[in-house]
DNA sequence: CGGGTTTGACCGGCGC
DNA sequence: GCGCCGGTCAAACCCG
């Protein structure tokens, strides 16, 4: 799988950093080769980087599942060397968000869960396509923001192997629950940090202020200026659920004002929002898209950062999954169902975390038809290098539930009209 | 009308 | 104790 994350083993402490390229992860003690192909030193991101992949949360950044197939190592990654702290954005364009934890050594109270990675080798029959929801970075997302569980990510490819410190794994991962939630909050209470490229050209609003989007929906409910820095600091709560206390914090690098700084905190009390909340949909900021149909169901972060979006390849991760009202409904039961088992098994073993990759009948080639109609953009550079080999049909099949999980269809799917129909 | 953003005010932690 | 500063609140407003 594509995930990487550094681990540690010991228990109660967080992940510190995950970083990683198409599904591959190196701890610092473990820096890509040397022979890697490096990027320009903080490429801005393009349009087709923001069409592939406009979320800067590790959320939602569904370009693994591509990734996984594509044997980035060799073809497209690059990481930032050991210890920086810059993000980790390779020449194709994708990005692959640096998670880092604060205050956890500060605060005993971890509030998110542990990750590990476990050295079991339990497979299942699948590409490694098969498992794009639990991409890397929604892994990480999940690691920051499921308040539950366990969720294992089984690989079997050996290019989707981890490296940790050298090791190379069939990737497990663990969420641990969380511990001592509820302590201190505000400057005690630990967080997490992601860094990402600000989509600026095609997030930004008028203030500047740039805000990847997610799976979740976030209501911002404040914005400070932030001393020594030039950039303001959105601050946003979960609106996917009433009582939600998950709240993040999006800001531009001081050092770096073409990355974006996300902490988040405290984490989600809710399962995985199938379908955006219910607000999904007014948005002023659609007045300036000249497609209201299409940006009509962006969530609250899309609205917040897509006041000049006008670009109808990017996926609104407002926009529920493309399902019909009962498929929603159904799948949010089976992902209830899988949050729970893996609650339930949290404590004995590893409970393999199974996305539910619901092979929907809408069209997913045209996933990947649209995808390649990106033409020169790094998607299509990368698919053309294996993804789309003899395993197209898993890999669309993958594809298609990670578009169906999050709303990316391409634009022969008006997964507006389905949303607006299913709120 | 419901839910979003904006923004000034307020609160509280922390350093001096 | 005081002031700084970050985080949150809440009223006003916007939008579909």
């Amino acid at each position: 799988m594509c995930s990487v994350f550094e681990m540690e083993n010991f228990q109660g402490d967080l992940t510190d950093v995950v970083r990683g390229i198409g599904g591959h992860v190196f701890s610092p003690e473990t820096p890509p080769p040397s022979n890697w192909p490096l990027p320009p030193p903080h490429p801005p991101p393009s349009s087709s980087d923001l069409q592939i992949n406009p979320f800067g949360d590790p959320f939602v950044s569904m370009t693994d599942p591509l990734l996984q197939e594509l044997n980035a190592v060799t073809n497209s990654g690059y990481f930032s060397a050991a210890g920086d702290n810059i993000i980790n954005n390779n020449n194709n364009g994708f990005f692959v968000p640096k998670v880092s934890e604060e205050d956890h050594v500060k605060s005993q109270c971890s509030i998110f869960p542990r990750i590990r990675i476990s050295h079991s080798n339990i497979l299942h029959d699948s590409s490694p396509c098969n498992s794009p929801a639990m991409s890397a970075h929604v892994v990480a997302a999940a690691a920051a923001a499921s308040p539950r569980g366990i969720i294992n990510v089984d690989t079997s490819s050996p290019r989707n192997c981890l490296l940790v410190d050298g090791n190379t794994f069939s990737s497990q991962i663990q969420i641990s629950p969380p511990r001592n939630i509820g302590l201190k909050r505000r400057k005690s209470q630990a967080k997490k940090v992601v860094c990402i490229p600000a989509p600026a050209a095609m997030n930004s609003r008028s203030s500047g202020e740039v805000v990847p989007s997610d799976l979740w929906a976030w209501r911002k409910y404040g914005q400070k200026p932030i001393k020594g820095s030039p950039f303001p600091r959105g601050y946003y709560r979960c609106s996917s659920s009433k009582g939600c206390s998950a709240r993040k914090q999006v800001e531009r690098s001081r050092t770096d004002p073409n990355m974006l700084v996300i902490t988040y905190t405290s984490e989600h009390n809710h399962p995985w929002p199938i379908q955006r909340n219910a607000l999904a949909g007014s948005t002023r900021s659609s007045s300036s898209n000249p497609n209201p149909s299409k940006s009509s169901t962006a969530n609250a972060t899309a609205i917040s950062s897509s006041g000049s979006q006008n670009n109808t390849h990017l996926p609104s991760t407002a926009t529920p999954s493309p399902l019909s009202a009962s498929a929603v409904k159904d799948e949010k039961r089976e992902d209830d169902m899988d949050l729970e088992n893996v609650e339930e098994d949290e404590d004995n073993q590893i409970a393999p975390y199974r996305p539910e990759l619901h092979h929907h009948q809408h069209q997913p080639d045209d996933f990947f038809a649209d995808l390649e109609e990106l033409e020169g953009d790094s998607l299509s550079m990368l698919l053309s290098q294996g993804c789309l080999g003899d395993q197209k049909n898993k890999t669309a099949a993958a594809s298609d539930g990670i578009s169906d999980f999050f709303g990316w269809s391409g634009e022969n799917n008006n997964n507006d009209e389905r949303d607006s129909r299913s709120l």
